[in-house]
DNA sequence: CCCAACTGCGCAATCGTTTACTCAGTTGTC
DNA sequence: GACAACTGAGTAAACGATTGCGCAGTTGGG
C-alpha cells in the first residue's frame, strides 16, 4: 500500500514500534517502561528511559489520547454573542485566561482556546461532542445560561465563572456581586456621597446584581435612586458613551460605581478630559480587582472579585469533576480594594 | 475482553460504526458523506448528514487526528525564564494572544496554551515530539534565542515574534526596534526635549535595539546620551524601581522614553505621586501601541507595533509554512501613535 | 515435592477515524 | 456486441499508542 498523507514536518519520526525494537523489548515494555506503570524491572526501566532520552523518542499524544480516552486538556470558552474571539483582547477575560492556565498547568493540563459561535443552541454540544477536551471552563454565562443550563444536565464537567440563580444546575464560581455592589455603595456613602452613578453594561446577570446591590445600599441609606450611565462593553465605545452621558447630565453626581474595571477606567478618562477632579470633585469605584487597575491615575478603588482565587477554584471543583466527584457552586466574597480613587 | 476504563463522561457516547449502521451505510460512506470529500451520491449525503444533525453524531477529533496527522491545533508559547505562564497576565502578552486567537480562528485553527518551562536546552523539542500541534509561535525570544534558532533547523512550521539578527534561521515577525526608538526619540526631540531618559527592562533583544534607536537619535541630534533607568517587567516592581530612580536622579530629564507600554504606565503613575506634570514638565512616551494605553490618564502617546497586524501576518507565514511553502521573515514599520502625553 | 504466588515480559485487541483499493452495476463509444 | 469509463458504495489496512491476559521462570511455604 503506498504511504498515505503523513505530517508534513517532523523533528523525529519515530513510533513506539521501532523504539521498542532498538530498545530489544516488546512495545509493550517499552511503553510501561516509559510511563512508569506496570511490572518491569527496574533495570529495564533505567535503560529504556536513557535509549529515549538519547534518540529523543516521544510517544505521540494523539494516539495516547485515542488510546486512554483523555486528552490532559481543558476548552476555555468566552460565549459573548457573536464576535467572541473579539473580546479576548478585553482585559478581564485575559486575566482571567491568564489565572486559568496558571492553575491548570499545575495540574498538568493544558488549555484549548477555541472558535465557539454561540449561533445556535447547540454550539456548546458541538464543542463537547467532539472529544477534544476533558473539561470546560466558561467565562460568564452572558445571555447562553439557559444553553449551559440545558448541557450540564448531562455533561458533568463543566465549571463556570458566574452568578448562582435559585435551582441552578450547572456548577458555577463567582463573587457575590450583589454583596459587591452593596459595598461598593456604602463605600462612597461613608465617603459623603449623596448622589450616585452606576455606569457599566446593561446585559449580563453580573451586572444587573451589581446594580440592585447599589440600589438596595442607597435605599437603606435613605439616598434617592443611582443615575444610570449605560456603556458598551469595549473600552472605546465606553468611553464615547460615558463622555456623552456626563455631557447631557442636569445634575451631576458626586459619586460613580463602575460595573467594571475597564468602565471605570473610561469614565476616568472622560473626567479627566472634562477637567473633574478625581477624587476631589467626584469619588470613582470600580470592580472587578484587575492588576491593571492600580496602575491608572488615579489608582482606583475597586470591589475586588479575588479573580486569582477564583480561577484556582474553578479549576480545584474542575479535577474534581473530571475525576467523577460531585463538586458544588462556590461563592466567593468580594473585597474593598482602598486606592486613591475614591 | 471486559472494557477498560473509558472516558468518564459523555454527551453521546456513539461511534462511526454504530453511526453507519443506523443509517445503513458502511463507516466508509458515513465518513465520506460527513466531511464532503470522495465520491457519495446526492441523496445519500443529505440522507446522513441530516441523520447526524438528529442524532446529534459527530466524529471524534482525536480519532481523525490520528488518522490524518493533523490538529488544526497551533500552539503558543511564551518562553520567559522559570516563570513563564506568570507573565499570561502581562498585558502585552495578554493582547498578543487574543490577536493570534482571532486570526488562528479564521483559518479554522484552534490555540493551545501549553506548560514549557525553559529548563533545558530541550524544552522546545519535547514540546514539538509529543505531535499535538501543527504548528508553534513563539512569543518573544527571550534568552532563548539559541534554542529556538537550533530547533528552526530542522522544524519547520514555527513562526516568532520578535527579532531579526543577521544569519538569523527561524522564521520572525516583528517591529524595527532601532526604528522604533529613533521615532521615540526624534518625536520628544522634536517636541523641545533636551535630556532625555530611557526607562525599561534591561534583559531582551527588543529592549536593546530600542534603547540604542534612542541612543542614536540623540546622537544625531548632538544631544546627550540617555540617563537609563532600568527596571523590572512585572508592574508592581517596575513602578518601585522608577519610583526610586526619580527620587534619586541628580538632575531631572525633561522627556522619557519607555521600552514598553506597561513601563510607562508606571511612569505615569510615580510622576503624578511626585506631583509632576505630564506632558507639562516632562513628556513620555511608550512603546507596544497596547489598546489600553489610550486609556491611560494621559492618554499615552507611543510607538505602536501594530501588534493586530503583526499576529496576522504571524498566522498567515505558519500557514504557508505548515502547508510546506518558504516564508520569509518580516519587519514590521513602526508607527508614532500621537496622543496627550507628549 | 507440589502447588501457589509472584515477576518480568510479550501477544494481540482496542481506541474511532480516514482512505487506498476493489467491485458490481450502469452508461457511452466505436 | 465488446470494451472502456464512470458511479456509488463496501472492505480492510492503517494511524500510534495502552493494557488485559497469558506464559515461562523463579521463589516460597507446607
Amino acid at each position: 500500500m503506498v504511504p498515505i498523507a503523513r505530517r508534513h514536518h517532523e523533528t523525529d519520526d519515530m513510533n513506539l514500534k521501532q523504539f521498542a525494537e532498538l530498545a530489544g523489548v516488546s512495545t509493550a515494555t517499552a511503553s510501561r517502561a516509559l510511563s512508569g506503570t506496570g511490572r518491569v524491572s527496574e533495570e529495564t526501566t533505567t535503560r529504556i528511559a536513557a535509549l529515549a532520552e538519547k534518540l529523543g523518542y516521544q510517544p505521540n499524544a494523539i494516539a495516547r489520547n485515542l488510546r486512554t480516552q483523555r486528552t490532559m486538556t481543558v476548552g476555555v470558552l468566552v460565549p459573548m454573542g457573536h464576535d467572541a474571539l473579539q473580546h479576548l483582547s478585553d482585559p478581564f477575560f485575559n486575566t482571567m485566561i491568564g489565572f486559568l492556565a496558571d492553575a491548570l498547568v499545575e495540574h498538568g493540563y493544558d488549555l484549548l482556546l477555541s472558535r465557539v459561535l454561540p449561533d445556535d443552541e447547540r454550539w456548546l454540544d458541538r464543542y463537547i461532542g467532539t472529544g477534544r477536551v476533558d473539561g470546560l471552563l466558561v467565562i460568564g454565562q452572558s445571555d447562553q445560561y439557559h444553553v449551559i443550563e440545558s448541557v450540564a444536565r448531562r455533561y458533568r464537567p463543566m465549571v463556570v465563572w458566574g452568578g448562582q440563580m435559585p435551582g441552578q444546575r450547572h456548577c458555577a464560581v463567582g463573587s457575590d456581586n450583589f454583596r459587591g455592589g452593596v459595598m461598593a455603595a456604602e463605600h462612597l456613602i461613608a465617603r459623603g456621597c449623596r448622589l450616585l452613578a452606576y455606569a457599566g453594561p446593561r446585559q449580563g446577570v453580573e451586572f444587573g446584581e451589581r446594580l440592585a446591590g447599589v440600589r438596595a445600599a442607597l435605599a437603606a441609606a435613605g439616598l434617592p435612586d443611582p443615575i444610570e450611565l449605560p456603556s458598551h462593553f469595549e473600552p472605546d465605545a465606553a468611553y464615547r458613551d460615558l463622555a456623552a452621558h456626563l455631557g447631557n447630565l442636569a445634575t451631576m453626581p458626586d459619586g460613580i460605581v463602575a460595573g467594571a474595571d475597564v468602565t471605570a477606567a473610561s469614565m476616568l478618562k472622560a473626567l479627566a478630559e472634562m477637567g473633574c477632579d478625581v477624587p476631589g470633585t467626584m469619588r470613582v469605584i470600580g470592580y472587578d480587582g484587575l492588576p491593571i487597575a492600580g496602575h491608572l491615575v488615579p489608582a482606583l478603588t475597586t470591589i475586588d472579585q479575588q479573580l486569582r482565587e477564583g480561577a484556582r477554584i474553578m479549576v480545584d471543583l474542575l479535577m474534581r469533576r473530571i475525576a467523577g466527584e460531585e463538586a458544588a457552586s462556590v461563592r466567593i466574597e468580594p473585597r474593598l480594594l482602598l486606592r486613591q480613587s475614591t
